[in-house]
DNA sequence: ACTAATGTCCTTTTT
DNA sequence: GGACATTAGT
């Protein structure tokens, strides 16, 4: 007797009824519609770029909810907030279009389901369960450049930061520890693979790192990775544990590739048997490995969950054939560990086009050229984007754009919530909420003039020992101080014990912080205008813990999204790392600075290992378009006043470049547009008129 | 002890 | 070209 696949026997035995018209599954093709009624065995969905895995997954959801699973049950784990809610929102739109299904929900309306980034919902835990491994409940989070401020303080203790020869920055130091933990790799193997030329440094890391973990205990203070590694722990506690596991009954993960061992470790130690659990994932769009990220994740998968059933979503609806076909061109010569054959039901469609622009500023202004071309056409700004490898790529453009009066939104690169006047003001609030933060307090104190870092030091021990900011009353400062420290001290205990709006907490700060805004930076007007922008935000958030732990976790992505009102009707043309740009689409994408040196990064082409992930950066930037698509690359790059010159990205072989229209664009001319034969013409005639001086 | 100034390294992606 | 570390000066 022939066997069928399984999914095919499962869909037609399956402990659900025949179900061929239940409205969640009308709209699904039959590989989706196989991993949506899934029961409760691991399942593993390989969805290949523009599959519909958003919708797979929230019909799944959905699918969960109306079996009668309760949402405060499920668990969805995903990138970015932004995805969660996106998803969400899908899934309740579903399950209110059910006749007859009432949804519990609260009073916003929306399913109690747990949603977020692991960091999130590892915070959310560990407010409420933490005390179980000891946490303090008042703990604060540090974001990246805390983290990197507390290692370079700690480096500075132990006497590190003036060796004979160099030790490595706060920001190495901190990379490799990162990598450890969530990598799981011991010191010796990090330094060997990754930072072979801090292998001296062996011991004195080791040192640093043992400091580092103390002070951060003392300091009632997670950083990114203790998120996740006390989430482990509450999990490998006895108590604790089984209880957290009883939480959920379905929990179901995105983005898996990019997930790193620390999180599958979790995600084991949450549901060791796979009950319940479902993870969607594209091992050919990793990029996130510099983090610790690691397709093993997705390989090993089955083998962790030995009854895991595997489910490829090969049906892309996203792009038209001739992108895909350019797509996949790039990936052919990729290492592929799930080989899937993406296919389109839209075949025809206009070829993509491969831009040689003469230099950067062609390319800028032939983009601009194009996004409006595009609109007059009927394509709104919002359905176009422009993505790049790295932020400071889009700033001509960006100059371009604003000299047009076009408007756009700015994804990835420096967060506002990063600049250095935003993070004083924030510190203020943070030392509030946790007097213990030394990083938080080291930070405000350095703000007064008369103190640096050896007296902020001793005022933070003071304040360490006495527990409150008493300690800093009675204490003596410097004449140069002593203006505004009772006012310093007055506010900080004002802050600690109230309750009022976080707003006006954040506006109290910035009463205080103002006039030494206005000293320490030379354009004092815009960044004054940053933190009333800060003052608004604050109004958003019920108290002051929640306001510090999303901004830390999840900051606006876009510095338009505070810089204006938000005016949901608003046109704008999207600039987003390619990074940022993971889960997306565009009618219209435009990539650009598509160079050798760029893309891929000449800062990660030190190993085949990094190139291949260049290569999926690539991929994923090109599969973000759904039906036009311009690869743009300049010819030659302004470096002082010489000009180097550039090669197309090495990962547009001849085979790919075959799948592309080519076009060249020359400096922008009023009238007629050069051509190239012209050109070459003109400047043939005047090397002939110069020779004659010399022959 | 703090601030200002000069010299040297690194230059990416993000929870 | 900007961050960072060390050095000299107040």
């Amino acid at each position: 007797m022939p066997s069928l696949p399984d999914e095919d026997v499962r869909e037609v035995s399956g402990n659900v009824p025949s179900h061929k018209d239940h409205p969640i599954l009308a709209s699904l093709n039959p590989q989706q519609r196989a991993a949506v009624v899934h029961d409760d065995r691991p399942l593993l969905i390989v969805a290949g770029a523009g599959t519909g895995k958003t919708k797979a997954l929230a019909h799944r959801v959905a699918w969960h909810i109306a079996e009668g699973i309760d949402p405060a049950r499920i668990l969805l784990l995903t990138f970015t907030r932004r995805a969660a809610a996106e998803m969400l929102r899908r899934a309740e739109a579903l399950v209110r279009s059910l006749p007859g299904t009432k949804i519990a929900s609260g009073s916003s309306g929306s399913l109690r389901i747990w949603g977020g980034t692991f960091h999130a919902i590892a915070t959310r835990l560990l407010r409420r369960y933490g005390q179980a491994i000891g946490l303090p409940a008042d703990f604060t989070i540090h974001d990246q450049t805390d983290s990197q401020d507390l290692m370079h303080a700690v480096r500075t203790a132990l006497g590190l930061a003036k060796t004979e020869k160099r030790f490595p920055q706060k920001a190495t130091c901190l990379a490799i520890y990162s990598r450890c933990i969530n990598a799981r790799e011991t010191l010796d193997d990090v330094l060997a693979d990754r930072f072979p030329w801090c292998r001296p440094w062996r011991l004195e890391l080791a040192r640093l790192f043992d400091a580092y973990v103390e002070r951060k205990e003392k300091s009632g203070v997670l950083d990114y990775d203790d998120l996740l590694t006390h989430w482990l722990a509450l999990l490998e506690d006895p108590t604790a544990g089984p209880h957290i596991r009883g939480l959920f009954d379905r929990i179901l993960v995105d983005e898996y590739q990019d997930t790193n061992r620390l999180q599958a470790e979790i995600l084991y130690a949450l549901s060791p048997e796979g009950k319940g659990l479902t993870v969607v994932g594209d091992d050919a769009q990793a990029i996130y490995s510099f983090r610790g990220a690691t397709v093993e994740n997705i390989l090993e998968f089955p083998h962790h969950y030995p009854n895991a059933s595997v489910i490829a979503l090969e049906q892309n609806y996203r792009s038209t054939q001739p992108i895909l076909r350019a797509a996949n061109a790039i990936m052919a010569d990729a290492r592929r560990a799930y080989p899937k054959k993406l296919w389109s039901g839209r075949t025809s469609g206009q070829k993509p086009v491969l831009v040689t622009c003469e230099d950067e500023d062609t390319q800028a202004a032939h983009v601009a050229r194009q996004v409006l071309e595009h609109r007059e056409a009927g394509i709104a700004l919002r359905q176009q984007a422009v993505l790049f490898r790295a932020s400071h790529h889009s700033i001509l453009l960006e100059a371009e754009l604003q000299r047009r009066d076009i408007p756009f939104h700015k994804y990835g690169g420096l967060k506002f919530i990063e600049m250095a006047h935003v993070k004083d003001l924030l510190a203020f609030l943070r030392l509030a909420e946790n007097p213990r933060d030394m990083v938080a307090g080291l930070r405000v104190l350095g703000l007064l003039p008369g103190i640096g870092p050896a007296r902020a030091n001793r005022l933070m021990q003071a304040l360490e020992d006495q527990g409150d900011f008493s300690a800093w009353t009675a204490i003596k400062v410097p004449q140069a101080t002593a203006e505004l420290w009772p006012a310093l001290v007055a506010l900080l205990q004002h802050l600690r014990g109230t309750s009022e709006p976080v707003a006006t907490q954040l506006d109290r700060a910035r009463a205080f912080y103002q006039p030494l805004l206005e000293i320490a930076y030379d354009n004092p007007v815009p960044r004054a205008r940053d933190l009333e922008q800060i003052v608004q935000v604050g109004m958003q958030y019920a108290d002051r813990r929640t306001l510090l732990a999303e901004l830390a976790l999840d900051p606006p992505s876009s510095t338009q999204d505070l810089a204006s009102p938000p005016r949901r009707d608003d046109d704008y043309l999207v600039l987003s790392t390619i990074h940022s740009a993971k889960g997306l689409e565009w009618d219209v994408v435009y990539v650009i600075h598509a160079a050798d040196g760029d893309i891929p990064s000449d800062m990660a082409t030190g190993s085949a290992e990094e190139i291949e992930e260049e290569r999926r950066l690539f991929y994923v930037a090109l599969t973000r378009a759904k039906r036009w698509l311009y690869v743009c690359y300049p010819l030659r790059y302004q470096a002082g006043h010489r000009s180097t010159l550039a090669k197309p990205s090495r990962f547009l072989s001849p085979t790919a470049v075959a799948c592309f229209e080519h076009l060249s664009a020359a400096c922008e001319w009023p009238g007629a547009a050069p051509n190239a034969a012209e050109e070459s013409q003109a400047r043939r005639s005047i090397r002939e008129q110069t020779r004659r001086y010399w022959q």
